[in-house]
DNA sequence: TGATTGCATCCACAAATATGGATGTATTCA
DNA sequence: TGAATACATCCATATTTGTGGATGCAATCA
């Protein structure tokens, strides 16, 4: 075996497909474009980097409708397109709802794109 | 100025706005959606993972149909929104046009990622 | 010069997506 | 228990996007 094939190969058995490593199937290339999709709006970049830059980590809703400056209905709906995706996690108390980043989630999107 | 802050304002003034680093502006959002959104489908991640997997680094538009299972109209299509990304350049010489991946882009994406 | 090949563009259509008003549900408070 | 608040869901609409047949253009070849 090619050493460069070798490597392809005890890379992913690591961890995960990456664009980099070896041509994709049909299935894990609709995979990882379904986590880029969630990154790929204004408006779900903006609330992961408030969630991002949150002191404890932690936002509620109603937080999000002035800073990113879209209705309450807009920012659920794409809070929930994150949350599909892994990348938040929403947390009820009592009338709030408080959501929080996945790092994790967001670095193994990362790592697709790694070499 | 707290110590996260001035990590944050180094962060960007050495590279670029990350999703991780500050909470972004409409304008910065908007940019990096649009680099999020040409890797938002199958079709042309698989088309990047080729071209990686290239072994001169080059891959004609004829050589894409076939492997990536879509029609010649529509890897044109694919091939021209990664180039308006910056993703992959074309060259042509004679009949071919031959397309090449920009690591270097792709890599600028990864760091949007980072924190 | 005419035929052929490789690729981009044009065009039309289907599907997916962003948006937000209206409304429903759950929780808290008076 | 009724009012108010926070959020999700429903619904309609406008826009964007993926797809590929038909066609045009450029380069090569006979």
């Amino acid at each position: 075996m090619a050493k460069r094939a070798a490597i392809a190969e005890i890379t992913e058995a690591l961890c995960c497909p990456s664009v980099l490593s070896a041509p994709l199937d049909a299935d894990e290339a609709t995979d990882m474009a379904k986590g880029f999709s969630a990154l790929a709006d204004p408006a779900r970049l903006r609330i992961l980097s408030i969630l991002a830059a949150a002191p404890d980590g932690e936002v509620c809703v109603c937080d999000f409708v002035g800073p990113v400056g879209k209705a309450q209905p807009t920012i659920s709906h794409h809070l929930r397109i994150l949350g599909e995706a892994g990348l938040v996690h929403g947390d009820r108390r009592g009338k709030w709802v408080w959501y929080s980043l996945d790092r994790e989630r967001l670095s193994h999107l990362r790592a697709a794109l790694d070499a």
